[in-house]
DNA sequence: GGCTTTGGTGTAATTTAATTACATCAAATC
DNA sequence: GATTTGATGTAATTAAATTACACCAAAGCC
């Protein structure tokens, strides 16, 4: 177990004294390994020694080994800690906690996600006659994300965040049509009915959803993410960067699973943006 | 770059003795992180100021400091490295490598990504008369979602993903207007265009692209990621990740900037969803 | 309720480690 | 061959961390 988390599940078995040193080395880890033992006892307001018996506690043999475990701990990475934008953050700081969030719930994601479910996903949606995305609000620019990965696939692929559009779509479906829903609450119910129509046309609905949602118990294949969300600023963040690495992983499992010669077609469609671009070099700085 | 890699490609800058210390280090790096000055110098079999100037040469602050540094740079190699996948890779592993290399990503872009510059794009948006997100590909999607994020603000704000719409709208742009234009490589030659004509209209662009690329020359703003891509699968993944926390980190600036009462407005936006929605009571599992 | 003990905390002394200042030597240049 | 430059080591100095010890507060005991 790496240091920062030591110092977090510990934080119960601590003095007074030395939860305010655990509490300054949390909120500048950073800072920390580049204090002396006498700066960072100033800053928590303890004595020196406080400190260096904190440290010991931690199982290091003194301040500065306990500065080289805390440097190891940051470089690992991030601390994965969900920390919260707060109403005074400064730049530094939010974009440090909003980085070090979503990273944490990818991390969650990672962890949850069921891999049997990514392989049967994979399984329908390489039979597919048809690839439908459908997503609403946040959702939808997911669902366009999806289309533009699986359209470069060549398959026939729709993508509409339009309720009429969807609906319509949604009816002329038919069996070997797959449908994938996306929604972060899965309590949509607009799209809750989608799921429903095409499930009744015979088309195999994938939900991205949450687990145990309305929209869940429609879909014939559930993918469920459980991102710890932060709703501070009452916008979906992490959940939707979580949806769209699924998405990366349904596509990437696409195409291993399409073989080799497959993938020569995809680099065509890569080469055929070229026209379209600068060209590296033509262009010097 | 970390002080491993930095010593194996400065050895020949190195004098006699300092060769002798680099050679002791990258041997055996775990233990010199647990050594004294004294106990490396005696080792690499030479004095104790050398080992300390060995250590300045390499941009630290002395011996403890470079120690630390080597600490971070051990630490590093392991945990997300940005493994690719590979033709025989099974769902599991490729699920894990997406992850992975999604996360290490973010890592890179958050080291990366120049603060200031995020700040003052928050500065120019808040202050903005209308707010343009302009993607192609892709980036149409980020655009999507930007939109979407900041529509809920009550500023005016557009989204096009059609070059002749983003083209209009461009001339018709104004001083105060803001355009974000959004593109991985920054090589795309329409939406260089556009910001090039947005800019003739005094507006101000701000783009979320490569830094040093035509552009990136054609912003008065740019935010630059450089994400590590893996173009294994010839589609922009992570680097798409990246933007969107990018747009993330600027939508929750602007939100912190407009203070307290306009978040009140917010969770009006949010509240107003519910009636899309099926209640959490209402549906009990 | 007062006494004792235990655990936590700080002060000051001590020890250890790192750094600086300076002297010396070797190699390169004139 | 002399001089200068740069590299290296020795010794002194400074800075940092640790230890020893004293004190205080809270919990347990008589």
């Amino acid at each position: 177990m790496n240091v920062l988390e030591k110092i977090v599940n510990s934080v119960n078995s601590f003095s007074k004294s030395e939860r305010k040193v655990a509490d300054v080395i949390l909120a500048n880890p950073q800072t920390t390994i580049h204090s002396s033992i006498a700066a960072l006892a100033k800053m928590a307001d303890v004595s020196e020694p406080t400190v260096n018996r904190f440290c010991r506690r931690l199982d290091t043999k003194g301040f500065p080994d306990f500065k080289l475990h805390l440097a190891q701990s940051l470089a690992n990475g991030t601390p994965y800690v969900n920390r919260h934008v707060e109403e005074d953050d400064g730049p530094e700081a939010y974009t440090a906690k909003i980085f070090e969030s979503t990273m944490a719930a990818l991390d969650a994601a990672r962890q949850n996600v069921d891999i049997q479910t990514i392989n049967r996903a994979v399984d329908v949606l390489t039979q597919a006659k048809k690839i439908s995305f459908f997503g609403l609000g946040a959702s939808a620019s997911v669902a366009h994300d999806a289309q533009n990965k699986f359209f470069r696939f060549n398959v026939p692929v729709v993508c509409f965040d339009d309720i009429v559009m969807q609906r319509m779509s949604a009816i002329n479906s038919s069996e070997g049509d797959v449908v994938v829903c996306i929604s972060h609450t899965g309590r949509t119910k607009n799209l809750c009915d989608i799921a429903a129509i095409a499930r009744e046309n015979d088309a195999t609905v994938i939900g991205i959803t949450a687990y145990d949602s309305p929209l869940a118990k429609e879909c014939t294949l559930v993918l469920s993410l459980d991102v710890p969300e932060d709703t501070d600023m009452y916008m979906p963040m992490a959940s939707r960067v979580a949806q769209l690495v699924l998405i990366d992983i349904l596509a990437t499992g696409f195409t291993l699973r399409r073989g080799t010669k497959f993938r020569e077609n995809l680099k065509k469609v890569k080469d055929s943006l070229r026209g379209s671009r600068f060209d590296k070099k033509d262009f010097a700085g």
